[in-house]
DNA sequence: GTTAGCACTTAACACAGATGACTGCTAAAT
DNA sequence: ATTTAGCAGTCATCTGTGTTAAGTGCTAAC
């Protein structure tokens, strides 16, 4: 447990640190406590703190840097969040005011203010209920010329198509037929229990009405995992440029290549509870984001479920402000979508 | 006109500085030509080379630099581009030859192979018509809950779909009363002209049947200008980092927004002709680009239309390495496409 | 027309102090 | 038992200087 003084002086070197980036010096922060104490004790409480391990030095006589350990305490313990901007909330609600053709135009767009309102790297999830979606339903729709598209329909409104080629003539009629044995046996059920049965149950089935179904049958594949596996988006990669000190491309790209893989990066992000969470450098258990830190915070959105924004910074990052600004986004983002879902599903 | 030896020592200098980035003096190229002369001789020819504006020099005591002039005189008449390495052979076939559900995945892929083989960034863009596309049909399918998707499919295969909503109930038979209507005065007509009279004489026929045909027209609107704005890809925009000297955030922005913005990064690599063509530095008439140039290459898909693939690099790039890829690229692109559209659409 | 030779220019590099912002420690003051 | 002043020591950063190497232009001889 630490004394209060301790707590003021690892907070006044986290924020100044986070502020500068420059290391804090003991004479700087004395000036800065509220209590008049000479840098002399402040000497004395810094080698405390670093004993610890809250603080590190770069090199013998440099000022201090918070831990990755000062961090977490800081973060847990002493940080009291700002309060998001009121310019802030205004450039949210105006960006988040226009017309939408779809939930997904709403989300990728919230990672571009997200990135734009942090200067990091931002990215957000579509939300999701607990339960694996539902199939509503399947059609399959002839457009002509070989071509047929699929159409999937889920139970939390989400649209999925593809466009696939048939070879010889299929007329509506059977396409019809295959439609109702899909539907008949597959809707209501939850999508990874139909990506198994598509295989076992259904192939079978359609091999009756159609001679060559492979591409229908990878089609419908296709559509499935589209609908069962989580849209994520990114905004504002460029700014992980602006905030790598290594400038290296050799260095960025595996971590463009991390961010840009769904699986990899919805990890990070997902494990968030109901509110925000603060994930520190080797916390991240990946190496390449060991300089790096995320913070989560999760929207919700009543019977349709939970989403996930988050922001990418470096470990040095402003948390007070950034928790802030996620913290005001989610409300906000929680109001705009339970508002367009309501105006169009019940 | 130059003389044989002038041609040869600007050829030199072009190809050395586009390997290594360093200025050429006089000592290294003399003992690279292939005919013997001191350095002094070479260095009165550079004097001259200068004087006609070819090369320039960064100091007073600098080797020498292609100036913009230097470069469109060697690729206008120095320049014998070297065929295609057989490895980047088998891998553009490799990439190719794998599943794709559509044109757009292939154009796509197109980008990344063309920057993964060049190290620089790609631009890709789907093969069109040299007329506007023209309007196959339209359909309009319910999806329950109010939702409707809208599809729209032009006369070169192209398909283009939305989801909307409306309000109050509308039946299937009216959502048929509108497609017929609309597919009776429009097929067959050019989309640019189908755009203006969906305004005029479209929406009021739409009037009859739906009371508040707002989100209808509008998204009919939507999938029409996405039918007919022409899409295009990039490849390895990372890239960009690597061969920019100035690596700073501020200076890469622009770029990157010039290179995602449709119609700008369009103009730059539209108005190719037949074959290959180079665009150097300041020819590229923005100044953003002033240090890059720009290689397209158009591959032509017979009565489906011709499409433009591009490689954008610093000023300095070795040309005829790039343009033997994207000649070879173009005509393996065009092989692909051309079978794939055999394949589907007779 | 070509070449050798020479004086001159410049960027790049390395090295040596000087500077300044720190620390840790000690001994005196509170 | 804290707190403080004072001081020696450390280290990154900056500045100035000399050196080197590459390259040029010019001139006079070939």
């Amino acid at each position: 447990m630490l004394t209060e003084r301790e707590k003021m002086i690892l907070k006044i070197i986290v924020n100044d640190y986070t502020k500068s980036g420059v290391p804090v010096g003991s004479k700087a922060l004395s000036s800065q406590l509220p209590i008049h104490v000479s840098s002399a004790t402040v000497r004395n409480e810094m080698a405390f703190l670093e004993e610890i391990g809250l603080i590190t030095k770069n090199h013998s006589s440099s000022g201090r840097v918070p831990s990755i350990e000062g961090y977490r305490y800081y973060v847990d313990n002493l940080l009291n969040p700002n309060p998001i901007d009121n310019s802030d909330m205004m450039m949210i609600q105006n960006s988040l005011s226009g017309r939408f053709r779809q939930i997904d135009e709403i989300v990728q767009q919230s990672a571009d203010i997200l990135s734009n309102l942090t200067n990091y790297t931002a990215l957000t999830l579509k939300p999701e209920q607990e339960t694996t979606p539902i199939l509503g339903s399947f059609r399959l729709v002839p457009l002509g010329n070989h071509k047929v598209m699929a159409i999937l329909i889920t139970d939390n409104d989400e649209v999925v198509n593809q466009v696939f080629h048939i070879d010889g003539d299929l007329g509506g009629d059977k396409l019809d037929a295959v439609v109702r044995m899909i539907n008949d046996k597959l809707a209501g059920k939850p999508l990874d229990e139909v990506i198994t049965k598509l295989k076992t149950e259904i192939v079978p089935e359609i091999l009756k009405y159609v001679k060559n179904p492979d591409s229908l049958v990878q089609t419908l594949d296709d559509v499935l995992m589209q609908a069962s596996t989580n849209q994520f988006y990114i905004g504002g990669e460029l700014n992980l440029l602006s905030f790598t000190d290594n400038n290296d491309i050799s260095y960025l790209k595996p971590i463009y290549s991390l961010l840009n893989d769904t699986d990899d990066a919805a990890k990070f992000i997902k494990s968030s509870d109901n509110s925000i969470s603060v994930q520190i450098g080797p916390e991240l258990s990946n190496d390449l984001l060991k300089d790096y830190s995320i913070i989560t915070g999760s929207y919700d959105v009543g019977p349709y479920g939970k989403g996930v924004i988050a922001v990418l910074g470096p470990t040095r990052m402003p948390y007070s402000r950034v928790i802030g600004i996620v913290d005001g986004f989610r409300n906000e983002l929680s109001k705009k979508l339970r508002n367009y879902y309501d105006k169009y599903n019940q």
